[in-house]
RNA sequence: CGGGAAGUAGCUCAGUCAGGUUAGAGUGCACGGUUCGGGACCGUGAGGUCGGCGGUUCGAAUCCGCCCUUCCCGACCA
């Protein structure tokens, strides 16, 4: 390809506030924004993509996958049977054809592989199966950022196992574990796995696969001593030893102008964790259903895992309530506690840490008290009670004790064993040896190509441009001539040489002042640059050089031999440092729980 | 959806507080010339419903109202 015809140039400058992957990717020309959260893919950036893509088929072909391709557009009626048009929020774009019927925006393709099963497996011999496809999938996001990062619009690579037991599933699950860590690592992302949350997709076992940076938007627990890794959102840390010190009666303790956690331990001369922090929230229980308050009461120097507090009260949607509603049922912020509200006024989760704590204070719902040695079980029997705390950095690891660490990421890829609840709804079953029949068990693996892309991006660039892998760049060989004339015809029959030899070659064959092209390579990131220049030719060479390496000079005559032979020195590179990526997976099998089976 | 900010040339942004000639810069683009190994220089030129609608005013990019769009921070996910 020559720069001269190239849809898409560079640009000079990009929005400020964006992060500084996301600015590259517009400034070398890669994608552009049509809206929020959805983009288009320039055709650089489109080679890229479709590298991306080439990894994920040879990966996915690999542990036994059929490439195939599923509609965007489903009949709502379809996701009415699993129940997901109403456990799903806005998130799920619906709208309606001309005859008026509900359609959807897929945004995951669960029920069109069990729809599918039902007819094209009918016996334990159609088992297992894998199939996957590559494709277009819509999410409103109630907020798109940071570029690739979270878009609405965007492509994932989604892969569903069809098995007949726990076991298969386990086996698709595993492989596709294994398979998840090596397209990061031949994509050039380090990435690691933590156990995730099953979420909107329903299910039972989780993990997720995220390249850990700062600029990422989960928030990850690790334990550097066992290895315990999780999303914190599931996160647990160990739970205390239950208090065995008796029971006291509640007593009323004046605390004026204490509102806060530190406040009020600061003015009864006591520990955070000895109080019970009451947070309040609204949580829709049931689609069309009224919002209804829901408090969460954690231990004070503990946060409330609202993914957690979100699945013990099987909420549609949950956010934090507001002043207003907290006081229209009866409670008084800053001083509020489920204790003393009026029957049914709140749905109240207690965190499995209050329950084994004893004679501890909380408010008393009246403006500048609190009440001492308040017990759970003897105060609030109505109370659920569940692992609804975070598990922050310090707290004590639950497999070994030692304590645990946060970091951010993001997650590219994430796995789910789903079970028999999509298969059970659309009556996707096989019949065994035996003539009954059974719900096929799915597992359902995705992949956002774009997310991994950023990650890609990310990870690899200097505050010249862009530095991409070999294995993902748009082209092997970025040639610069340098000046007309003489250059200009040695430049185009070394392009012709490269191209011959089976090369994929950007060819920077404009006009402009050697800088400009310099610095256009630098930005756009491919990984060896080739330059032919009076200079050079003068002594009958050519220029290499890698993205951040060295320049040297090799002869004219042996240019595509040399620029093969370097190529093949970088692939060899990138395969080294994606084994060495690779090297420790079996011991993350190893010691990864994946369930029964 | 809550909080904050912004929409002016293809792009990045001044100008708006304090209303008043023909609305600016850099960059990009076109043409000419000089250059030719790190976004070089000189000249000429094209390019704008100042996000939209309404209002105030002799007069609105500028003040007021409503709406739309976009970004950032929170609550959600590949």
């Amino acid at each position: 390809m020559r720069v001269s015809g190239l849809f898409g140039g560079t640009r000079r400058s990009a929005p400020a506030d964006e992060l500084v992957s996301h600015q590259l990717l517009l400034r070398a020309g890669f994608i552009q924004q049509l809206a929020t959260g959805i983009f288009s893919y320039l055709p650089l950036g489109w080679r890229t993509e479709q590298r991306v893509r080439q990894i994920l088929r040879e990966e996915m072909n690999r542990l036994g996958g059929q490439e195939m391709s599923m509609p965007v557009v489903h009949p709502g009626e379809l996701w009415k049977r699993t129940g997901r048009w109403d456990s799903i929020d806005e998130t799920l774009l619906r709208f309606q054809d001309r005859r008026g019927r509900d359609m959807v925006l897929a945004l995951s393709h669960e029920e069109v592989v069990a729809e599918l099963a039902t007819s094209n497996v009918s016996s334990y011999r159609d088992l297992p199966r894998i199939v996957y496809h590559i494709q277009t999938k819509f999410r409103d996001e109630p907020r798109a950022r940071g570029g690739l990062l979270r878009t609405r619009e965007f492509t994932m690579k989604d892969s569903y196992s069809l098995d007949r037991d726990r076991a298969g599933l386990r086996r698709a699950y595993v492989a596709h574990f294994q398979a998840y860590l090596r397209i990061a690592a031949r994509a050039g992302v380090p990435v690691v796995a933590v156990l995730g949350d099953s979420g909107v997709m329903g299910g039972h076992l989780a993990h997720e696969f995220t390249y850990l940076t700062d600029v990422g938007e989960d928030t990850l627990v690790f334990c550097e001593s066992c290895g315990y890794a999780a999303n914190q959102e599931v996160a647990e840390a160990a739970l205390p030893e239950a208090d065995t010190e008796p029971l006291a009666a509640p007593e009323e303790v004046e605390t004026p102008e204490a509102t806060t956690v530190a406040q009020v331990a600061s003015s009864l001369e006591l520990e955070a964790h000895r109080i019970a922090k009451t947070v309040a929230y609204m949580a829709e229980l049931e689609r069309g259903r009224p919002w209804r308050l829901v408090l969460a009461l954690v231990l004070g120097d503990a946060e409330v895992n609202l993914a957690q507090l979100r699945n013990t009260v099987s909420a549609v949607d949950i956010r934090p309530a507001t002043k207003e509603e907290v006081e229209a049922a009866g409670g008084v912020p800053g001083y509020m506690s489920p204790r003393g509200l009026p029957e049914g006024a709140a749905l109240v989760v207690a965190d499995e840490a209050v329950r084994r704590a004893r004679n501890l204070v909380t408010g008393a719902n009246r403006a500048g008290w609190h009440v001492r040695n308040f017990n759970l079980e003897r105060d609030l029997p109505q109370a659920l009670v569940a692992r609804v705390a975070a598990a922050g950095a310090g707290e004590p690891c639950r497999q070994c004790g030692s304590p645990l660490s946060v970091r951010r990421g993001i997650e590219y890829g994430n796995i789910f064993q789903l079970g028999t609840d999509y298969s059970q709804s659309l009556g996707a079953t096989f019949t065994d040896e035996d003539g009954h029949a059974h719900p096929i068990v799915m597992g359902s693996y995705g992949i956002g190509v774009g997310r991994l892309l950023a990650c890609i991006a990310e990870e690899h660039h200097d505050e010249r441009g862009l530095d991409l892998p070999l294995a993902v760049a748009p082209y092997q060989v970025n040639l610069v001539s340098v000046g007309a004339g003489d250059v200009g015809e040695a430049a185009e029959t070394l392009y012709r040489s490269l191209e011959e030899a089976g090369l994929e070659v950007l060819f920077d064959d404009r006009p402009v002042a050697p800088g400009v092209k310099f610095a256009d390579a630098d930005l756009r990131g491919i990984p060896l640059r080739v330059t032919v220049s009076p200079r050079t030719l003068a002594q009958r060479q050519v220029e290499l050089k890698r993205r951040r390496g060295e320049p040297r000079t090799v002869p004219q005559a042996e240019a595509v031999a040399e620029v093969g032979e370097e190529l093949r020195r970088i692939g060899a590179e990138e395969a080294g440092w994606a084994e060495g990526q690779l090297a420790q997976v079996p011991a993350l099998v190893e010691r990864t729980y994946f369930g029964e089976g």
